[in-house]
DNA sequence: TTAAAAAGTCACCCAAAGGTGACCATAAAA
DNA sequence: TTTTATGGTCACCTTTGGGTGACTTTTTAA
């Protein structure tokens, strides 16, 4: 019988996955200890090298798990206007996305603090899904100033992530606008917009 | 005497300091421990605790001595194209200059990983000196549209700052634009130009 | 129903890291 | 030159965290 029962393996590396992730959004990369996880789970932290072989393996498979990238989509007639309105929706997207995200938050925040394979892994997978952006939208619309287009939109990526991470510390306030606050946040979304326009008008 | 001898409290007291910066530089806030600090300063811990009270103060204490933006100032004549060439020219300096100063890089990074008093007072003389060039500069010049001024100068400080920060992990490609690169560092500085020049042709 | 395999627990070890009391050494004052 | 204050060292304790061998309990298959 394949029924669940008490003991059961595979339930309890998903409880050991969960813990880490539920660590890594409450106190960051720096309080995934063994110990914390195991008593995040409620089991014993042998397990843990039992199942994964220790907590560099568990972490790594829990980053793994993490598809942040799957939510954004070619629809047909992306392209209608150039791409405008597409990228600017998607831009506007990744914005909220990332602000509620707090495990994706966390993983961004280890990716800059310290070199693990699994996390470039992410970072690729996250370039990889900009450049299907890239030709399928924007090179054939800028063409050879597509790389001009590639750094206004490196620094608006950038921008919007690092304003998601300041939100949450610090009391928010970055050159006066008040990451947490919604009217604030709007005016991001307008920011971009306008950029993003301005671009596609003068660039 | 207050000539320096062998042994002499404010130079072991400074010693202690610089390697904090060292020790930040290096491994990041993460590798600020007591024994590491007092072996890299080529002294024992207590003084630490003699001298200073602690880890913590002794960090504060590094913390509070640095001064990031004494490097802006306002020379005369900032106003004259309604502060575009000189937002411009500060916008490039701070990107250059964030890319140079790793000690900055990583209290930035532990602002956006921790709770820490003297890093808040940091991000806020950053917001204070923000205020200025707002109040002498941009105020003057867009009036009832200086808010949204502000949220496009988050984005793009936002946007310089985690590029720097991305710069130093992870291979340093960012939607395709290599941060370490020279003639890479030159797109995004002209796409920093380009953005501020249609923000103050059509905001 | 019993034997073996697997799930899970416990006690323990070791290394790293924080923190401190007792001591030594030297410079300046007596 | 001896005392005294203080800069500086050392040994030691404690806590925290990583890691594992030996054991118990449950499941499953013979």
């Amino acid at each position: 019988m394949d029924q669940p029962t008490i003991r059961n393996k595979e339930k309890s590396k998903q409880r050991l996955l969960d813990a880490v992730g539920k660590l890594l959004k409450s106190k960051g990369f720096t309080g995934l200890k063994v110990n914390d996880i195991a008593a995040t789970a409620g089991l014993d932290k042998k397990l843990i090298y039992k199942y994964f072989g220790g907590t560099d393996q568990l972490i790594d498979e829990y980053i793994q798990a993490q598809d942040f990238w799957s939510n954004v989509d070619y629809r047909e007639g992306s392209e209608a206007d150039g791409g405008l309105s597409f990228t600017k929706e998607m831009f506007h997207a990744q914005f909220d996305y990332v602000y509620k995200n707090k495990a994706f938050q966390k993983l961004i925040l280890w990716g800059l603090s310290e070199q693990r394979k699994s996390l470039k892994q992410l970072t690729d997978a996250q370039e990889a899904n900009g450049e299907l952006l890239i030709e399928k939208v924007i090179e054939p619309h800028f063409g050879s100033k597509t790389r001009q287009f590639r750094a206004i939109s490196a620094i608006l990526i950038a921008g919007l992530y690092h304003l998601n991470l300041f939100a949450n510390v610090n009391g928010s306030v970055f050159c006066g606008i008040d990451i947490k606050n919604k009217t604030d946040r709007e005016e991001i979304k307008k920011a971009i917009s306008f950029l993003l326009e301005q671009t596609y008008k003068a660039l």
